[in-house]
RNA sequence: GCCCCCGUAGCUCAGUGGAUAGAGCGUCGGUUUCCUAAACCGUGCGUCGCAGGUUCGAUUCCUGCCGGGGGCGCCA
């Protein structure tokens, strides 16, 4: 049950009945921040009082008295207040029926939108280069870009997870190289790579081994360790050597020229990016014969449609300005602009030691994304990157992330989920048996605590599909707080297996526990951190 | 110079154009004959960076400025 369109329907109605010709596309209902204004409240006499005609407050009331004639189910009263608001008093009916909803559609179902339904998605992800592990700042786009595929998935879409892997180029090269040089105790080559990590692989790697193909290998092996220990999983490893081998990139060239949009110029070949908004032309194959990035990235992109209608690249602040060009190349390919978007996440700076840690591969030590997992654990490392919003810069100090790991909210929520698993073992060790739903009388739950987190619970539908249209699924980390807060002031106030509880009672917060169970459990795995049954 | 992000309580951060802007941490104090105290409750004098604008109404949208971060390569 949606409270929000059942209200919205009957304020239509009420529109039509008032004979009002204005009528907004969207009627906006929400919660008001002050209880005495009302379980909900809406704003559309403000919003049409001018087109109208008619003062805000007049409207309202006019609204108001048709509303109060035949009060829609669960409204208890409708009145007007401040400059021209409409409240609703809602009966705790409504919540007792959202009670019934969350168990019905149960952990699969609950807070499952279908706006996604038959469309399908491409979320491209951390595309670490693979020249070594991935640093601590890699973990927040594992975090951050699968929760979102996630967060797509239950909201109906067909979702595409991917890597690209740019396992050939100068850099590759330069790795191999460096690998090579420790091997034989020489220092790796100028603008080499001088992490630890490479003394130490070189050690592991066979003398007749390929550098550059067993390097790769080994940082692939590496980085998909660590991001499965992090919960973030993958459907499609793109390789930029094989899509350069297909021809593919070639082909691409050879479109893009035919379209017109290829010149040369003092040696190079050039894309111009800037007849679709890029502020200059950029370079597709160098004046030494070379292709830059941006080539056999265009035809990866576009190769991607075949995987995903709507293309999303998660990329570090510091591609920002790549993202006008390669939207550019996808439109000459006549992409529609809307059918690609680039989520630019701001960095992460790590302190360790109290001090600004490098995460530059090539430079010497780095705080690597495995190390923070050991160290804190995979929930605390997951939730952690999913407090805040990517528009924000992060610090996590390394060392206060381990010592205070157990003041992490992720423990906070995780509790909550113990807590209720804890109440259903012991109702079962007291042989209480939990009737079916039907026949609990669910009005006995009356308790500000008891309709607190109610309330929360029936957000949860409308969290996720907003976290999903804003690309935030902090928001469900905010939702996952709040539902935890409620449950432990619900179990602190509310007694259930005590002896002096009525057994009816007893009963509606059994089940209340148990659509609280499929709330946080939805929203942990929103979230890919677990829910453990006891802590 | 141009482009992007940020600026909200001592600190770290939430905040859908709405009414009296919220959490966590920290401070000080309180709660357990009872289902897990990893919990709960109380305790906050905030120029929502500054100045304009749009609006019935702006922390939220627009413009300018200030401060912090990032980017402006024939690197990736």
């Amino acid at each position: 049950m949606d409270v929000r369109q059942h209200l919205r329907s009957a304020l239509e109605t009420a529109l039509v009945d008032t004979a009002l010709e204005v009528c907004p596309e969207t009627i906006s209902v929400e919660r008001p921040a002050n209880p005495e204004h009302g379980d909900w409240s809406t704003n559309i006499a403000l919003a049409t009082a001018k087109r109208a005609g008619r003062k805000p407050r007049e409207l309202a009331e006019a609204l108001a008295a048709r509303l109060n004639a035949v009060l829609p189910t669960h409204v208890e009263s409708v009145e007007v207040a401040g400059a021209g608001f409409i409240n609703f008093c809602l009966s705790p009916s409504w919540l007792h029926e959202t009670l019934r909803f969350v168990v019905a559609a149960g952990t699969q179902g609950f807070a499952r939108s279908r706006i996604g339904a038959g469309r399908s998605v491409n979320i491209e992800y951390v595309s670490a280069n693979p020249t070594g592990p991935l640093h601590a700042g890699h973990g927040r786009w594992a975090a951050y870009g699968d929760s979102l595929a996630r967060l797509f998935e239950h909201c109906g879409y067909a979702v595409t997870r991917e890597f690209y892997v740019n396992d050939r180029g100068k850099q590759t090269q330069l790795f191999g190289e460096s690998l090579a040089a420790r091997k034989a105790g020489e220092d790796p080559p100028e603008g080499g790579y001088l992490g630890e990590y490479i003394s130490e692989w070189a050690e592991d790697m066979p003398a007749d081994a390929d550098p550059v193909e067993w390097g790769l290998q080994r940082a692939h092996q590496d980085q998909l360790e660590v991001l499965a220990s992090m919960n973030a999983r993958f459907d499609y490893w793109a390789s930029e050597k094989g899509l350069v081998d297909s021809g593919a990139v070639e082909e691409i060239l050879n479109t893009l020229d035919e379209l017109g949009y290829v010149y040369i110029l003092e040696g190079a070949t050039w894309l111009r990016t800037t007849q679709f908004g890029d502020s200059q032309d950029r370079v597709l194959i160098k004046s030494d014969g070379q292709p830059t990035y941006f080539l056999p990235d265009i035809a990866y992109h576009h190769q991607k449609y075949s995987r995903g209608e709507l293309l999303i690249d998660i990329l570090g602040a510091d591609h920002h300005g790549y993202v006008s060009r390669m939207s550019a190349a996808l439109q000459m390919l006549g992409h529609p602009a809307g059918h690609y978007e680039a989520l630019i996440g701001q960095h992460v700076t790590v302190l360790q030691d109290g001090r600004k840690a490098r995460l530059a591969k090539r430079a010497g030590k780095m705080v690597q994304a495995r190390e923070l997992v050991e160290l804190a654990g995979a929930d605390v490392a997951r939730l952690t990157f999913l407090l805040q919003s990517i528009d924000t810069t992060q610090t996590i100090d390394v060392d206060l992330v381990v010592a205070e790991s157990n003041e992490n909210p992720v423990y906070y929520v995780q509790y909550a989920n113990a807590r209720v698993h804890s109440l259903a073992r012991r109702a079962r060790q007291r042989q209480v048996a939990l009737r079916p739903l039907q026949k609990v009388d669910l009005s006995l739950l009356t308790h500000q605590r008891e309709l607190a987190l109610l309330r929360v619970l029936s957000e949860l539908p409308n969290t996720v599909e907003r976290a999903m249209r804003a690309r935030a699924p902090h928001q469900v980390t905010t939702w996952s707080r709040e539902c935890a807060a409620a449950l432990h002031g619900f179990w602190h106030d509310c007694p259930i297996l005590r002896d002096d509880v009525d057994e009816q009672l007893c009963q509606a917060r059994l089940w209340l526990s148990e659509a609280t169970r499929i709330g946080l459990s939805v929203g942990l795995g929103l979230l890919g951190v677990s829910a453990p049954e006891s802590m």
